[in-house]
DNA sequence: TATTGTTATACTCTATAACTATA
DNA sequence: TATAGTTATAGAGTATAACAATA
């Protein structure tokens, strides 16, 4: 019965607090910051971490027109966009083109491999959530799915501009 | 028309991309963020951070018998705990005592002005909860918060021991 | 004059490792 | 010899401010 363990080794594992799973606020910043660990460990295989893979999802689906949207729609500085792409760039996972009619803006588009890599990352993440809601039944997962989808309407953002 | 702010002020709002609402675990990083941030603006008031109000409710929850238990509950590194309770001492709200069993281990408590604070902490978590989760009628925040509660059964820690 | 991207800097948060004391 | 707490240090991540190019 000297068994493997399975996945990655989720090396120490406690049961949630009452004092967090009591409270709605804890709970969720709890469920984030582990969805965050967890994903950010289970990415280093694609060689991307969270941040990139938000990057990617967000240039693929929602096309930003400039640097400074898409670091609005990440809910980050500006700044930080900049080193990002570098990377993404650096990693022919996406590229920069100069808005032919604002040359101060510059596009930021998916390359085929940055989409074939995203559509990885997304089945890994996807992969991760099940692991970390193990406490709910498919039909609770789903369920919790679409209530979350539309629980935040706006992203509030306490940075440049 | 010219009228004040109600909330403290938001200072900027988005919505939620559809590369970040369309995956599920981004999503709830996002959430989680969310509601870190703007928890943390509304505790200031009370002169706590996100992490202490994470502490009093597992410390008044769970009784942890130990700052290294304290620590594993709360998912952080025991030495964190060491300058966090030194402040909750120093706030009066905290209070450290050597258990005599085995005087190695400080067992903390919250003393009445903890309890206190912890009551008027949990008042204004629940109402930045209600805000982030704006895009939910209250029948849908009962349910999201029924199933959040029994998501995840087990945290993973990942450093010292 | 305002905006986009960039660069450089500083700050916050946290983990890690070494040390003391108790067991 | 192992465990709890403490201290000091270093590293990751991020925001902020100043600057260059374009509008």
């Amino acid at each position: 019965m000297t068994e493997q363990l399975p996945t990655p080794a989720p090396q120490a594992a406690t049961p949630l607090p009452t004092g967090v799973s009591s409270r709605l606020a804890l709970t969720l910043v709890r469920i984030g910051d582990e969805m965050a660990a967890r994903g950010q460990q289970a990415l280093e295989d694609l060689g991307i971490n969270g941040r990139d893979y938000t990057a990617l999802a967000v240039i693929a689906d929602d096309e930003p027109r400039s640097q400074l949207e898409l670091a609005r729609m990440m809910g980050k500085a500006p700044a930080l966009c900049v080193a990002l792409i570098d990377d993404l760039e650096r990693g022919g996972l996406a590229q920069r083109v100069r808005d032919p009619n604002d040359r101060r803006r510059s596009i930021v588009s998916l390359t085929p491999a940055g989409e074939q890599l995203l559509e990885r990352a997304d089945a890994i993440a996807d992969e991760v959530a099940a692991n970390v809601l193990d406490g709910l039944s498919a039909d609770e997962v789903a369920a919790f799915t679409g209530l979350a989808r539309r629980a935040v309407t706006r992203t509030t953002v306490q940075h440049g501009a």
